[in-house]
RNA sequence: GGCCCGUUCGUCUAAGGGCUAGGACACCACCCUUUCACGGUGGUGAUACGGGUUCGAAUCCCGUACGGGCUACCA
């Protein structure tokens, strides 16, 4: 048997992609590499009416983005297609019929409208969502009630009709989580969960089993809110390959936002993304902000999320997607769920652009830039801008506002926070300092500095009450990195010009 | 209601029987900086509760409470 490490992340393409969704590819893509093994993309598309259109495209570019790109997908190929399930349709009714004549599972003939009529006639107080389970299967309309004959008579038909697992009445079912340990569950709990559909359709749980087995999936991880229905999955492996085929099990802890498991509605309460990037909803039209129009990085937006729900034991925190392979074991992944913290978020991507270098950088801040219809003359100014502003960035989004001053004369100066001292010593001072720069020779931060404080002394004036104004003058605002180091950037002519200009401002 | 999972500062977490319960985010103060940041120093702040086991428990066991998930012909 074959030992090779073969993972799967298996999106059902609805919509957007969420952070919780990301980090399941994202330890799902770690183990494979860290393994040596596979890590392949599944498109878990059974239920056909839930079909969003653009939202399996969306999900590949997500992963692009990301730099988590899978060995095999339908976009990427593979020797274990078709990687659609749709597309597989045909190979799962065998398996349920297998089950069927083996007693493990049976034909259900109730219309949804017998089923509603069901969970309304033993609704209780102390039961309010009744179950298809051992309890009830014998009071509804399926082979297990009806005769051989009636049942073939009803097949033959051509009536709608589903198959269903029948879940034992009084057996202990359990396995070994990698993250919880040993899980186990009463198989009378359990309801019989619908394996195919009517449609012909598997659904997940038939799905899953029949397809982690031809695809020689190793090991399933998932999110937690699918432990509950494990049993059903153990039991299927059990029946239809064998209980040693079976991958091993993970079930990640769920990533909670303010209330609860966190939804997309979250987001757009709270103010902050939820999907990876952004989604644009085809029928509703509806947009969704991504972690990357709102400025985060792929790396920072990685790191972070690997830290949400695992750590390597030491006070590491900034990770390079490397060093989370190297380091990475499910092990070490918590149990408990994590409420996101979209402060601590912010803090990953400020570390990360203050520790990327400026070529990294490059390309998304002039793109950015430019959308903001910002000109950068130049790839050596546009390199200088940001190697000056990017640790006052958190977001890549800031840069704007960081640095449209070095490319546009600002368009409004605070004057107020000149006005109130302003006055005749210092309207002199600039007078001669644009004097004085006018004649210089050597325009750097350096000499810039040196002259100004020299005609400060002269002037016996304090440089730092003059500093202010200045960059007030050049910037338009209390922000900025040094002033002298803009001034050196903006060059002799706009810096002149600024000045000038913010001094008639302040004759009014 | 039933089933399952979980529970250390507000948040993410470390400490896998021996501690003054450590770090990070956020917050506060101070220093640096003649802007804003960065950086530095310090501070506030947690083992849900009750029983066991043990010389010793955040750590192991049981119960309670609380939180979360599931309870569809959705995944």
């Amino acid at each position: 048997m074959s030992k090779r490490v073969r993972v799967r992340f298996a999106p059902s393409p609805t919509g957007g992609l969420h952070l919780g969704g990301v980090r399941t590819v994202l330890y799902n893509y770690l183990f494979a590499r860290k393994h040596g093994g596979d890590f392949l993309v599944r498109i878990e598309d059974t239920d056909q009416t839930r079909y969003v259109a653009g939202a399996e495209e969306y999900i590949f570019n997500t992963l692009k983005w990301c730099g988590l790109e899978p060995d095999e997908s339908v976009q990427h190929g593979g020797n274990f297609g078709p990687y659609r399930q749709s597309e597989r349709k045909a190979s799962y009714r065998q398996y349920a019929e297998q089950l069927v004549l083996a007693g493990q599972a049976y034909y259900a003939f109730d219309t949804p409208e017998e089923l509603e009529k069901m969970r309304q006639d033993f609704k209780t107080t102390e039961n309010p969502s009744p179950q298809y389970d051992h309890t009830i299967r014998l009071k509804m309309r399926n082979s297990l009630t009806l005769s051989a004959e009636e049942t073939s008579q009803l097949l033959a038909a051509g009536t709608r009709h589903v198959i269903r697992i029948k879940m034992p009445e009084n057996e202990t079912v359990s396995f070994t989580d990698m993250i919880r340990g040993e899980v186990r569950f009463e198989t009378g709990t359990v309801d019989d969960k619908v394996l195919l559909k009517a449609d012909g359709m598997p659904t997940y749980h038939l799905a899953v089993v029949v397809d982690d087995k031809a695809m020689e999936i190793s090991h399933a991880f998932r999110g937690e809110e699918w432990l509950p229905s494990a049993p059903v999955h153990i039991l299927l492996w059990k029946y239809l390959f064998g209980i040693d085929q079976m991958p091993q099990w993970a079930h990640f802890p769920l990533i909670l936002g303010p209330n609860g498991k966190l939804s997309k509605r979250d987001g757009a309460k709270y103010g902050f993304p939820v999907f990876a990037m952004n989604w644009t909803d085809p029928k509703t039209g509806e947009l969704t902000e991504g972690f990357k129009e709102k400025g985060f990085l792929p790396e920072a937006f990685i790191n972070l999320l690997a830290l949400l729900g695992w750590n390597e034991g030491t006070e590491q925190e900034i990770y390079s997607l490397e060093e989370l392979v190297e380091k990475f074991s499910m092990e070490r992944v918590h149990s408990a769920g994590a409420k996101f913290d979209y402060e601590k978020a912010k803090w990953f991507n400020h570390e990360w652009i203050k520790q990327s270098g400026v070529g990294s950088l490059e390309p998304g801040v002039g793109n950015l830039l430019k959308e903001n219809g910002l000109e950068v003359p130049s790839r050596e100014t546009l390199r200088k801008v940001i190697e000056l502003v990017k640790e006052r960035c958190t977001l890549l989004t800031d840069f704007v506002q960081q640095s449209s001053f070095f490319f546009k004369t600002p368009e409004t100066i605070d004057t107020a926070a000149v006005k109130p001292k302003w006055n005749e010593a210092k309207k002199l001072f600039f007078t001669e300092l644009i004097r004085n720069y006018e004649l210089a020779t050597d325009w750097d931060a350096h000499t810039l500095e040196n002259n100004f404080k020299e005609i400060a002394a002269v002037n016996e004036l304090k440089p730092g009450e003059l500093m202010l104004p200045f960059r007030i003058m050049l910037v338009g605002g209390k922000y900025g990195p040094g002033v002298f180091d803009i001034a050196a950037l903006l060059g002799k002519a706009e810096t002149l010009q600024r000045i000038e200009t913010a001094m008639k401002l302040l004759q009014d």
